[in-house]
DNA sequence: ACCAAATTGTTAACATGTTAAGTTATACGG
DNA sequence: CCGTATAACTTAACATGTTAACAATTTGGT
């Protein structure tokens, strides 16, 4: 059997246990899960996304979405319409007051990113990214 | 603010998403969490572990570690004993038929390891593995 | 037009993640 | 020795992950 610490599964999520530390307290601050906040980073960048694309983009399964989104609409930070060509479609969307909680925590984010690259190195993150996108890329169609 | 795609947790994330179905259905079949498999892995490579280095060596939460060793021990998984020298302490270890099981699926998972590199590429696993190694040093010992 | 199959989203049931608070046992300073 | 701080675990409360089953639409073939 594999060395446990060799495991790749492993190491990916011990990875992102490194990095987290840069940005939950910034989201704990506000009251922000990881989830809802790659929510909400996806409405930003795309501006309107049916459920089904969103839940892809974030990786989040949809019976999770479900609840996810009804919080966030509980919130006031997200609004919904249904797809007029197809009925069973929500279109998700950000509300005023999320544009605005964006603009505000996007400079501490990024602040966040420089603190991690002056860490790990800008080499490294780019060595980095490029392996993952590569291993990104073997993703079924399914 | 960054484009969406290229945060780099959200990356790590996806990698792992993209490695897992080689090794889910095998888990599935055996009736095993993702968080089981790597205790029981866990427990197979270092024989004893003390529920704090066990979480560690995991990446999982005290609390969480509660519930799946209860459920573990339910299944006759792992047996659990208390530190002599400390009454707080518990220590956690395989059971034989655990054994069985990790010898059983042990050669299935690393023939899904192969087809995983048959398809990501030897080189670029090296590349990979050693990135995430650098990064993951730069965890805080707290 | 009609029916079977596929698609979107939800609900249900259970496992886990996350933070805070509580318990018991140990360490430590006065 | 004593009282207080620490450490290991657990419990509680809520959010999310995971699979299966289900409701409402839509698609496709005939």
């Amino acid at each position: 059997m594999r060395k446990f610490e060799d495991a790749l599964p492993l190491q990916l999520l011990r990875a992102r246990e490194v990095m987290m530390p840069f940005f939950r307290p910034l989201l704990h601050d506000n009251s922000l899960t990881e989830q809802q906040w790659r929510i909400l980073r996806a409405l930003y960048s795309f501006t309107e996304l049916e459920s089904k694309e969103l839940a892809d983009h974030c990786c989040i399964l949809s019976p999770s979405l479900t609840g996810i989104l009804k919080r966030l609409e509980q919130r006031g930070y997200i609004k919904r319409r249904k797809s007029e060509e197809d009925q069973r479609r929500t279109i998700i969307s950000l509300s005023d007051s999320a544009y605005d909680l964006l603009n505000r925590l996007s400079p501490e984010v990024e602040s966040q990113y420089k603190a991690f690259n002056q860490l790990y190195g800008e080499e490294n993150t780019e060595e980095l990214i490029a392996a993952l996108k590569k291993l990104i890329q073997l993703k079924k169609p399914e």
